[in-house]
DNA sequence: AACCAGGACGTGA
DNA sequence: TCACGTCATGGT
């Protein structure tokens, strides 16, 4: 085991002994519980890697990966909870929806001018796999889709082991790059971290679901005080 | 009352 | 390539 493999996981058990399993990525069909979360945000299933369970979940988490870019989660379940009032969270009933309509729905959400056009897209996108696995590059070539998204995507909704870097992962991991990590300073690229993280630890998609969604809970934490 | 959230795209240099 | 502006609502 390489040093920094044993790095990475020495800062895993810390945040795991810290804050518990997650539980992530959070279904608003599904009534879990999570001691560590509070609030109206429900549906996270801490220990339990079976999700998603049916196309219409594995949709869902597709669409809030998109929602919930550069927006707080609570917000984007919002969203989420009006496209279901209105039957909506169906890849076909979203590329049929009206605009207007669609726009309504996602407004708690924000930019739902451009939100709009993605959902439409990748329900476009989504139909068109006829149940695939879709290939990271094609995700990227899809309009609105960039590289956190995609790899959420694949992460939560297939179940791929693809490491997710967001805003956060710096956040968290940006000292430890600059001192522990001596290949990697603090304005590396996305590729990069993703690299880092997928070199160095076992391509398990249970792993790096939890990483990264313990990275997401301390960087909140350490950003109140 | 600013500030920022589980980013991505378009533009100009 | 890369730095910067844009997109929009809701919570603190």
């Amino acid at each position: 085991m390489s040093l920094k493999t044993k790095k990475l996981f020495n800062i895993y058990e810390k945040l795991l002994k810290l804050y518990g399993l997650q539980g992530w990525w959070p279904l608003i069909d599904f009534k879990g519980t999570n001691p560590t979360k509070t609030g109206s945000v429900q549906g996270y299933h801490p220990g339990d890697y079976s999700f998603p369970r049916n196309e219409l979940q594995q949709f869902e988490i597709c669409i809030g990966a998109i929602l919930t870019q550069n927006t707080a989660w609570p917000n984007v379940e919002k969203a989420l909870l009006n496209l279901k009032t209105i039957n909506a969270l169906d890849p076909k009933k979203i590329l049929f929806l009206e605009d207007k309509k669609l726009k309504q729905a996602i407004t708690p959400a924000g930019y739902f001018n451009q939100k709009a056009k993605k959902l439409k897209l990748f329900s476009k996108f989504y139909i068109s796999l006829k149940g695939k696995t879709p290939a990271r590059e094609e995700l990227l070539d899809v309009w609105g889709i960039g590289p956190e998204t995609a790899d959420s995507i694949l992460l939560y909704a297939y179940k791929q082991p693809e490491f997710v870097v967001d805003a956060y992962t710096r956040k968290v991991f940006g000292p430890c790059f600059d001192e522990g990590f001596n290949s990697i300073n603090s304005d590396a690229t996305y590729d990069d971290i993703k690299l880092l993280f997928e070199i160095n630890l076992p391509r398990d998609y249970k792993l790096y679901q939890e990483f990264h969604a313990l990275i997401v809970e301390h960087a909140k934490n350490i950003g109140k005080k």
